[in-house]
DNA sequence: TGATTATATTCGTTAAAATGCATCTATAAA
DNA sequence: TTTATAGATGCATTTTAACGAATATAATCA
């Protein structure tokens, strides 16, 4: 953790936002794979676009999380100043098989070129051939 | 951490549990004194009677802390099993001065011998005299 | 036994959180 | 320019959480 002003209301702040089942699975795959949109995350996990929407900007508006909009995605990531907490986190969230599943899930979709991320990522190759 | 099934639901409540600012002053002051009676937590954080029941219940539903009772007071304390889990919390939320001050006026309150504690660790003392 | 003290609980209120539906906006593609 | 898609948001609903006042319970003490 880099924050330079921690305090109880942002500890209390942050804990409250891994209080409900869904932002930590969503935080989670955020966590693994960098950075994710809205929409990959609904089809991941199988929430509803307004879900899935409510809670980044929950999480954007916490400080745990950054966004950045590339065409008509959003991209969102967790701040890099965060990290040391969220990380804590997950070494005992970790433990749970759930979260495996959602990497599982995700890797599958992502293999099957069914996320808008992988468009994102075969254009990187392109333009780096 | 020697929980023997710990997953997702679990690690939920107990972040849950730590999402609220009595309940974080609450543990703390139970991780660092080892153990407290509901009118003790009363006096040192000026809660109200209820309100400072009804978290303990709280935590101890949520498999947090433990109680005992000795004569008309009950004593918390946390739970072994999550003391690593707890520990690894309060790493990052010791940061903030309040939860110091929250000892502080424990320390006073037990030196002036306002607390509960007091009778009982004197009564600890004529035992082994 | 009656009074006192510590804690739990019942009842009611208020506020906050989670979520869906429908809509609006922005961007890209046809 | 029309259409389609991604994402944000207004509105409404339901659930959950926090809390106080009053009361009940349990144990101690005079």
């Amino acid at each position: 953790m880099k924050l330079k002003h921690f305090n109880l209301q942002l500890g209390c702040q942050f804990l409250k936002a891994f209080s409900d089942e869904s932002r930590i699975r969503i935080v989670h795959l955020l966590f693994r794979n960098k950075e994710m949109c809205i929409s990959d995350i609904e089809l991941v996990l199988d929430f509803t676009q307004t879900k899935t929407s409510r809670h980044l900007i929950y999480l954007k508006n916490a400080g745990l999380v950054d966004s950045r909009k590339v065409d008509q995605w959003t991209y969102y990531s967790v701040k890099e100043e965060v990290s040391d907490f969220v990380e804590m986190i997950y070494k005992y969230l970790d433990k749970d098989q759930n979260l495996d599943k959602d990497l599982e899930t995700y890797k599958t979709l992502y293999n099957n070129r069914e996320l808008a991320v992988s468009r994102l990522h075969s254009r990187k190759w392109s333009f780096q051939d």
